[in-house]
DNA sequence: GGTACAATGACAACATGCTGACAGTTGAAG
DNA sequence: CTTCAACTGTCAGCATGTTGTCATTGTACC
């Protein structure tokens, strides 16, 4: 009988909706004032955490979103003078997207921000328990990817 | 120093928007047939866990969501025949949103999906590991509400 | 009872997300 | 080298979510 476990994870499942909504709750607060959306800060975040750049369809992998709905962001992101797209040697059209000098500007200032947010939010969270959420959410991933 | 505690926090922020998505595309599939949309099976869903039916503002508090996105799902749901309006007792305007018959027979269906899918999911992760990570983010919820 | 504040329905403008479709590019298998 | 499937950019249509605004209704306080 595997009804509690089932219920266990429904429950997890309506969380982790919730979970979301909130922290992008939290993520525009946070950029409020930078001007991004967190359609905007989303994106930022995934380049910055790469070296050497994504391309758009590879940032949509990492948000686990659609191409279309990536470009469409980097588009205006670029004109905006966020990011800007750069030659890729391994592809003839699939640019690759950076942050302009203006883009790393305003990470460098999300970051003083949410440095202590996250500092703050676990603040009295053992390092084990995060580790084990991390890893059932990353397994959760790779059975549904 | 809180370095790598801080780095793993982000992590699990972007693994948690990940698996979001995820989740909705899961279900997206399981709903497949049923013609429902992700935004109408979260409604069906909240009202079904509600014993007396809820008003748009409280299905959009539980949701996480802003009533106006609700009442704009609810009212092409009303007329599609999935819910129905009834009045009630303590507003005057506020109606109260049930399922109707044919939203009860839906929500049935999908349960039977539903329901192997969820003890599929967690087949091979110990009972512990999904109280802990539920455990953590009902604790985050709590701290970002 | 009256009054101030909160909650609700309704409507609008806008940002974001998805899917489908089509053409050009890449890479791997034959 | 050829061929074909997968990947990519682009455009279009549509569903969803947010914020803002206004009038109406509820509620709490005096």
């Amino acid at each position: 009988m595997h009804g509690s476990k089932r219920v266990l994870f429904l429950d997890l499942v309506l969380s982790v909706f919730r979970l979301n909504g909130l922290l992008i709750a939290e993520g525009d607060d946070m950029t409020e004032g930078l001007g991004l959306t967190h359609a905007r800060w989303k994106v930022i975040g995934a380049i910055a955490l790469s070296n050497n750049g994504l391309t758009v369809p590879g940032i949509a992998r990492v948000l686990g979103q659609s191409r279309q709905a990536v470009q469409r962001i980097t588009d205006v992101m670029v004109e905006d003078g966020l990011l800007e797209y750069h030659k890729n040697p391994k592809h003839k059209r699939s640019v690759l997207v950076l942050l302009s000098e203006q883009g790393k500007e305003i990470y460098n200032t999300l970051r003083e921000v949410q440095d202590p947010w996250a500092i703050d939010a676990t603040e009295d969270i053992p390092v084990e328990e995060l580790e084990t959420a991390l890893r059932l959410i990353r397994r959760l991933i790779k059975k549904f990817n």
